[in-house]
DNA sequence: TTGATTTTTGAAAATCATTTTCAAAATTAG
DNA sequence: CTAATTTTGAAAATGATTTTCAAAAATCAA
């Protein structure tokens, strides 16, 4: 993904001061690059024609048109805010629902603090045990994650429930990380269990769709996902999948980055092949 | 998503021969138009140039260079089987947790069966109560549809447990609506409290990953995730994602077409307010 | 600093892609 | 079957892109 303007960057210590000018803009706004010809693309650089094509093939394409076709292709318009009437079809909604979540995983990708995600992978690698809290619409992304973690041999135990969750959290201590999952950021039992949870030492991540709401005061590390949803769609459809994008991230990172996980995993596969029918297992070794 | 190639498809009627012939090529292989010039184009269609200007002008671009840059937008090419390696930063695995979610998506849009879609929101439009089986990875999923259908006053369920799937399953009447989900389509507990709803009569509905899976003889409508993953991915991550945006897609379409949905959105978000600190309550009506 | 060398740059020319024109061919209407 | 209309592509015209080349700028050596 992106990789003309991935490649613009990797490379602009090699561009000429001309160059840098058009590598500049099309950083700054590549999709301003679409429906301009050289020449207008040249003025609005301020640099000649000649110069637009020295720099495409630079980078590594043969020429004008064809940087602007790749850059048409990273930089695809998602329809953004197409709402859902009655008069679509259930086909239509389905489109407009992943059009939503294409919207949300973009904006999370560029909006996610590389650090913050880092430094939870890791105090998750090292955690002793893993608490994961989630209340209502988060409860399932709660279940799902720990349920991960689980798979791969991880002490990992989701609380959707908020007695359990002040329980559990009581007894955190400086080896257990609790991530509290919440859209709004503001949910009191989550909040009150990552307080409690870090007086015990515990490492505390959050998962949440809002800047600055009060979840960051009781977090180690903050994971902001982002979303747009309108109207009656306030339930965080897409950012909901925005949460499951960061929590498949941690578990491939685990996966990547635990000893004999290849093993862990396989030893999962086979007691779960049991539960399948007969005839499916030869066909597959994927389960539930 | 994909206007051009929808325009063109919507008046497919009002082309002429040779721009038919152009219409099926873009139709069957829009991004092979990407890479060729005008000239290179009209002979791959076997129609003249000429042809192809008009006919660009016809669907309702400016010309060659305009429905090509369209194309290209509509048409990007999302990385496949990138895989994730231990060299990658977590921000990369995200990136590539990305791509592999837009790709899922997109086959999965490509390939699901309408009707299917339709009659199953139709069913559970009609129902007098709504059952949801998941056992494992797909727990989760079942947790959350139920959760979201609940929040629209649908007596929905999630059975997660083997044994109260059963359970509830034998007690499935004409009235009631059972959706398994099961990656597989090979889940024994899923296939048996499916198979006991449908002798109850039932309308049973499928959520699964693969083709002709077992669950598919006790299904009245089968939904069809597409997704490859690959290597330790096996735990279908993305899959999962293609099984929320169907429940996303169900749910928007019950909103949609409820009567009086607005209100009882309203007041499963009154209640849920006290759930949330105080400050926050007046900034955002969102919640958990 | 100065002059020589190399690199960078844009104006203009050359090339090539796109669009327009127009007359022939095909189709439709009478 | 003929006339009117529509569709079509060859060729011309246009104009976008690329190349060339000499001037300008930057770098280097003394």
């Amino acid at each position: 993904m992106e990789k003309a303007i991935l490649t613009i960057k990797a490379n602009y210590d090699s561009l000429t001061k001309s160059e840098k000018k058009i590598a500049d803009f099309l950083v700054e706004n590549p999709r301003d690059i679409l429906p301009l010809y050289i020449t207008e693309f040249a003025e609005v650089c301020g640099v000649s024609e000649a110069t637009i094509v020295r720099f495409a093939r630079k980078i590594g394409f043969d020429g004008y048109q064809q940087i602007k076709i790749a850059i048409a292709q990273e930089h695809h318009a998602h329809p953004v805010n197409e709402n859902i009437t009655a008069d679509d079809s259930p086909y239509d909604i389905f489109g407009k629902v992943c059009d939503d979540i294409y919207c949300s995983l973009e904006k999370t990708q560029k909006s996610i603090d590389k650090d913050e995600l880092t430094k939870c992978c890791n105090a998750i690698l090292k955690a002793d045990d893993i608490i994961v809290l989630g209340l209502g619409n988060s409860a399932p992304i709660a279940n799902d994650a720990s349920h991960k973690m689980l798979r791969l041999g991880l002490r990992a135990h989701p609380y959707t429930d908020n007695h359990m969750q002040a329980i559990a959290a009581a007894h955190a201590t400086e080896k257990t990380v609790v991530i509290g999952i919440s859209h709004s950021g503001a949910s009191k039992d989550i909040l009150d269990a990552m307080h409690a949870a870090k007086l015990g030492g515990a490492f505390t991540v959050s998962i949440t769709n809002f800047q600055k709401s009060p979840i960051e005061n009781v977090s180690d590390a903050v994971l902001h996902t982002v979303s747009d949803e309108t109207n009656y769609r306030i339930l965080g459809l897409s950012s909901r999948i925005a949460q499951l994008a960061i929590i498949d991230t941690i578990y491939s990172y685990l996966v990547c980055h635990m000893e004999g996980a290849g093993d862990i995993i396989a030893k999962t596969e086979a007691v779960l092949a049991s539960k399948k029918c007969a005839d499916v297992k030869k066909r597959t070794k994927r389960n539930t």
